[in-house]
DNA sequence: TATTAATTGCACTTCTGTTGCATTGCTTAT
DNA sequence: ATAAGCAATGCAACAGAAGTGCAATTAATA
């Protein structure tokens, strides 16, 4: 049993073949994907299976969703310290306006809001766009 | 010319019946609206009038799009003091997770964050979801 | 009034996300 | 080992939102 297939396994996943290369395919991109990313990388399978394998690491936890405002819903694995599941992890997103790459910056949480009397928070999302490391390199 | 006449026109739009009727609509509304919204409120109206009219509104700069994580985009016009045109408002939104609105906070904006090496930020987005004050009133 | 430009109406397309259902594959109890 | 039962997959189709092309109107201007 692989690392990958202890990690499925323990959060209620059965490690069928698909799932593992999805996981492992996720798990080596260093941004967040969206499910037409993951179609390109596995032509042969079907739409659905790659949308209800996301969707199932989405609801077991151990993959997040993210909009970062492209129109287009991506995911990204949860890092250890990650507290999706519990009542959010609130760190922010990085769009890169040049290289079209959404990054999670999970180190940075979303700082405090006080909102106006008789509003109450109970999730947020912050989505920074710009250029990132990569291409503010050249 | 009345009031919204004048706004329209000194904004580069030329302030047809339909236009002004929309524009009235949503100055009424204290909250942001979707494309069917408008649809609903102007059951005889083509959508792709509401669809170009309200685009028009945002490229001249009287209205701004709000990516509130609904899936849908919801339009509001700008506040006197919004400078979306010039370098975007960052004011924050609130999607209300009990009635569903999406209200700007105009007078809150995204406070300042400091990003990792290397990133330049540009442009932000923030929604906070919870709770609005018209439904924590009960 | 004739010419030109902007606006509107209608039809149709694309893209993304999502569901129903039959089929296949895996697990477990007999 | 076999059969029953449940989960995963494949295939088809749908829904909603956003957007485009083009013809028909309507308004502005010469
Ligand atoms: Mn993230
Ligand atoms: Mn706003
Ligand atoms: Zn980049
Ligand atoms: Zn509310």
């Amino acid at each position: 049993m692989t690392e990958i297939e202890r990690k499925l396994d323990s959060n209620g996943i059965r490690p069928t073949a698909m799932r593992i290369l999805i996981y492992k395919y996720m798990a080596e991109k260093n941004n967040a994907l969206a499910l037409t990313d993951v179609e390109q990388a596995f032509q042969k399978a079907e739409r659905t299976t790659l949308y209800r394998t996301i969707k199932t690491f989405e609801e077991k936890g151990i993959v997040h969703q993210i909009d970062d405002g492209t129109g287009v819903l991506k995911y990204a694995l949860c890092e250890p310290g990650c507290n999706c599941e519990i009542d959010r992890d609130l760190h922010l997103h990085f769009h890169c306006n040049s290289c079209d790459k959404t990054i999670c910056l999970t180190q940075h949480k979303i700082p405090h809001i006080n909102l106006p009397e008789g509003f109450m928070a109970e999730d947020a999302n912050l989505v920074v766009k710009g250029i990132c490391d990569s291409c503010s390199a050249y």
